[in-house]
DNA sequence: GCACACAATCGAACCGGTTCGATATCGGGC
DNA sequence: GCCCGATATCGAACCGGTTCGATTGTGTGC
């Protein structure tokens, strides 16, 4: 392994000259640059991360913290987050580092270590509870931070889908094929994604001039079975569903069936997530696919901008979505 | 900031004393130390990490590189395996980071700098081609790792599914319900962990007395569907299909069914991984649960292990699964 | 009472970079 | 011919830990 004082010797130079080439500082002369990096390559020369960032006071990583890893979201749209965040970093010349804690208190634990011993130079908080400690530890130690999945916080950065927008669109296309009696199958009513949902929903069926019903789940998927079950014994009559989440759709769907309803004749579903599989369903499953890697790739941006303004102001991004139709919904 | 000399001043020692001290070093007489530990614990110290690592030599964090991520993977599964990694390197003391290359080539680049720049102690190499050069490189850096998802090989340590015993459990299963007209679709024949399961399929299939049929899949999981239409056209009997993963299942089943077989009656399915929506799907897919933490757990372990001895003994493993039986084969 | 082993602590060097202030060299202006 | 400023380079300090060899203090054996 090859040092910058290998690379001074053999270019003939200073070690601190060395340093300047390398970083391409215009003091020194281009001849001499050349003759440094000509060494450095003759010498297979990499800079350790660790020597640079002590001296520099950054580390050149970045950090995604996530309490809840994969509680909610599935399969594709994990790595398809991922690969969001490590775009944006390495297009930064970032690496990035993901923590994956059992729960909150460790969560709690890891960031304050996280902070204290410089481990990163910012975080991606992913789905912190509405009411967390962990955002007043980041914003304590005035660490760069951004929070996804949250709806605007005053003087904190954040990224989320526009969850007014996924759920009117979902309604919309149910309405637009004629559905009269729709129901959304939300999430918990304390949640604030879960009331912008609401929302949207029941603005695509006030301007259709349909009746909005919505049932809060909270829990896993199963647990909207006997939601659904109490509804339809009260004769509530349903042609059309918005679930919260692809497996509560399957749910719903099971649900359905084993009443004698159809899908998606007599009642048509879309889920949301487009969970990898939900294209192999039978009938498969059409679902709102909200874009992940959007979502990465805005969280590391905004972070950046964060430790370059040394979090002077901070930024909101809405990414986008799209409606996958399938046979749930023609 | 607290560093390590504002400790050793408030405690009355020397750095050096300090350091030991911080560190447990039995030289240090048990009062001193107490005096140094209460210090550090009123400034609230904690150190630097990149400082640690520069003089110690030790990064204190592994590195998961995957080339294909979640390309085969779904879901919960990664999430649980990275669950693993990750109780296994904080039980060593170690930070895991999770890089997250497009392509086999992108995986190469970032290898080398990864080994070259010293970003982490030693690195979990997942699912790497068989013949790649990905190996190559961290042999011939004599940089720890660890191979996940390949069968044994000499000189490397390896973690991996007993996949011999995952088609051969999963073919029993069928079998003991009194199929006779077994089909395995499979990964692509010139992967090792598909000739595993082709022999474990064989092996059952002997065992029972059954002529044993595979079709290997190359491709995405729609192409299960015109391998088994074909079959079928041939007039091929079939009463029983393990699949390689949960999607290639759920194409089969789809396909079965459109062909006016019934699932389970006519034919029964057993899919692989566990995917989270197997159990929603209609009917529900019994499915191999590969214990993706243990696969986690053990690759650390070994790691570990390997930084140790600088890897002077490569070490395999081979984790367990569980038949999870559902509707699609009661 | 002195040499000696041993325990406890310390100062200084070191890890591999970055950066600041000092120094040498040179051409141009007067 | 001398001074000045710009340019290119260098030496040394620094970042915050760890570790080695030296130093001091204590009790033991003879």
């Amino acid at each position: 392994m090859s040092t910058i004082r290998d690379i001074a010797r053999r270019a003939g130079v200073s070690v601190s000259t060395a340093s300047l080439a390398l970083n391409a500082d215009a003091r020194v002369r281009s001849e001499t640059r050349q003759r440094v990096l000509d060494a450095a390559v003759a010498l297979d020369y990499h800079p350790m991360r660790a020597a640079r960032s002590l001296s520099s006071g950054r580390t050149w990583s970045l950090h995604l913290l996530d309490p809840a890893l994969g509680a909610t979201l599935t399969s594709g749209f994990f790595t398809r987050f991922l690969r969001g965040l490590h775009d944006g970093a390495r297009d930064g010349g970032f690496t990035l580092t993901v923590t994956v804690p059992q729960d909150e208190a460790e969560a709690r634990t890891i960031l304050k270590r996280l902070i204290a011993e410089r481990w990163s130079d910012g975080v991606v908080l992913m789905n912190p509870s509405d009411d967390d400690a962990l955002l007043a530890d980041v914003v304590a130690a005035g660490f760069p931070h951004v929070l996804l999945g949250r709806s605007p916080v005053a003087g904190v950065s954040t990224v989320d889908n526009d969850n007014v927008a996924v759920a009117r669109d979902a309604a919309e296309h149910l309405l637009a094929s004629g559905r009269r009696s729709p129901l959304l199958l939300n999430g918990p009513a304390h949640r604030t994604f879960a009331q912008d949902r609401e929302r949207g929903f029941r603005s695509a069926c006030a301007d259709a001039g349909v009746e909005a019903r919505v049932l809060h789940v909270d829990g896993p998927p199963e647990a909207v079975r006997p939601l659904l079950e109490r509804s339809l014994d009260e004769g509530e009559p349903l042609d059309a569903v918005v679930a919260v989440a692809d497996p509560h759709a399957l749910v719903a769907m099971r649900t359905l069936k084993e009443r004698g309803l159809s899908v998606p004749a007599d009642v048509a579903i879309v889920g949301m997530n487009n969970d990898d599989l939900t294209r192999y369903t039978d009938p498969s499953l059409s679902s709102v696919d909200l874009d992940a890697h959007a979502l990465g790739r805005n969280a590391v941006e905004l972070l950046l901008a964060a430790i370059d303004d040394h979090g002077s102001g901070a930024g909101h991004r809405l990414v986008g979505h799209t409606l996958v139709i399938r046979e749930s919904s023609p």
